[in-house]
DNA sequence: GCCAACGTTGGC
DNA sequence: GCCAACGTTGGC
């Protein structure tokens, strides 16, 4: 099982969102190194839910990978924010996965909190200039975080 | 294939 | 609103 961290921005989609939904298709994902990281997802991996550009950021949840990647379907849509005129149908370009909510934590684990954390210091999230959407969380810093929401 | 110009992300 | 640190585009 893997795991995996995902932003998202409070005012678009957030933790309280995703626990109202239950479940929502991560789409609108534009970068291929990030797009790629969303094909290496197996259901049962587990995802921190990260809130950026908020008054309050940092990781304020979990949830869990319900589906296999596939075609993300507002590449195709001309009046969506997402659209791509190169993506074919017979060749997608994007993909989305469908993730469920598991957890909102008692608190918000700030990125401040975290970059005082030496047992973080290898978190992608935290290395200079990376503006991923999607990264790979080691079980142990995974761990970690979710200890810090309930301390 | 190179690289300048441009666009985006996201913390501050 | 600013701007560093990217990624992408397109002319050559």
């Amino acid at each position: 099982m893997n795991m995996w961290l995902l932003k998202s921005e409070p005012d678009v989609f957030s933790i309280d969102d995703l626990k109202k939904k239950g479940k929502e298709p991560w789409n609108g994902v534009r970068n291929y190194q990030a797009r790629n990281y969303l094909r290496d997802m197996r259901p049962g991996d587990l995802g921190l839910f990260y809130h950026s550009n908020a008054e309050q950021i940092g990781v304020v949840g979990v949830m869990e990978v319900l589906k296999l990647a596939e075609a993300d379907p507002t590449q195709f849509d001309a009046r969506s924010e997402y659209f791509d005129a190169g993506a074919k149908k017979e060749a997608p370009r994007w993909d989305q996965v469908l993730m469920g909510f598991k957890e909102k934590f008692p608190r918000i684990v700030t990125l401040e909190e975290m970059r005082g954390e030496t047992r973080l210091s290898g978190l992608a999230l935290l290395r200079k200039g990376n503006r991923l959407s999607v990264l790979p969380v080691a079980p142990a810093e995974f761990k970690l975080i979710v200890k810090l929401a309930h301390q």
